[in-house]
DNA sequence: GTTGGATTACTACAGACGTAGTTACCGCGG
DNA sequence: CCGCGGTAACTACGTCTGTAGTAATCCAAC
């Protein structure tokens, strides 16, 4: 089995969509994927998310028209995945290496690799406050329309 | 346009298997990929290998058979090419927030972390030697067979 | 009431992918 | 000389992907 999970770099877009706006409906993704510069019809935007469901990435309140979706996992944890396949299918497995080459490749500075030391260490101190690395978090709600 | 390159995961398989042998005929890469695990028909490497040259991203010697193929590009600059990619479409071009995952991930330690500063520092005093960071490369030549 | 915009459920589809079968050669061992 | 294993060139194909069109509804403003 192919795993019913993973999702196409198409879904991924969506899902990234959805985790902005936090839960909303195929017109509000549909906006926010726009904003984003990916303009796709109203009915692509369903299929994907359609797409999702099925996957059970995304969950689907329909106990009212239009429906609400928002994502099933956090985006930490689906981003995780993903990062961890790509490090095994690419980099077979080696995060060193990996990461070496983002310095290489200037993607990554030393000062960024400072700043990132610094915030393990002060979380190693702490007791772990929040789970998850704080990440591209999203805006305000900012729903809008209906 | 898609950008005649682009390699599918299946492409960067045999490519991968191909820089191992670093230089060798369709039985060569096919045997590396078994070694490695993958075992696929001899006329499915040959049709890979086939489009891996029709992108590019292989030479083909075809001055007597059977065929010598080779990589056209160095692996850490195939791989970088990926990880850039990824870094822009999963995590917005954000690469400390990957290296954060990595470490929440635990797929790096703390420790490698510190190794990596080191060889980092370590560049940065002496003259930029073999330019590419010491990666997953591979075992010894291993031809064989023929 | 009628109609038009919004919405959902299907269907469509061309192109990419991963794998491999078929056909045609070709040189070597018997 | 002949057949066979190794090889190259094509053809095949079921799936998956990304995008979207069509049919059927529904509700609110005329």
């Amino acid at each position: 089995m192919t795993r019913s999970t993973d999702l196409t770099t198409a879904e991924l877009r969506v899902l990234k969509a959805l985790w902005e706006v936090d839960r909303g409906t195929v017109a509000d993704v549909r906006a926010e994927l726009a904003r984003r510069g990916q303009d796709l019809a109203y009915t692509t935007v369903m299929t994907l998310l359609g797409r999702l469901a099925a996957k059970a990435a995304v969950l689907v309140d329909r106990e009212r028209e239009p429906f609400v979706y928002r994502a099933a996992q956090r985006r930490e944890s689906v981003l995780r995945d993903r990062l961890r396949e790509f490090v095994r299918e690419v980099f077979d497995g080696k995060a060193d290496s990996l990461v070496l080459n983002l310095v290489a490749d200037e993607s990554l500075s030393h000062a960024d690799l400072k700043a990132i030391e610094r915030r393990i260490a002060e979380a190693e101190v702490h007791p772990p406050p929040p789970l998850e690395p704080i990440t591209p978090t999203g805006k305000l709600p900012k729903k809008g329309r209906r």
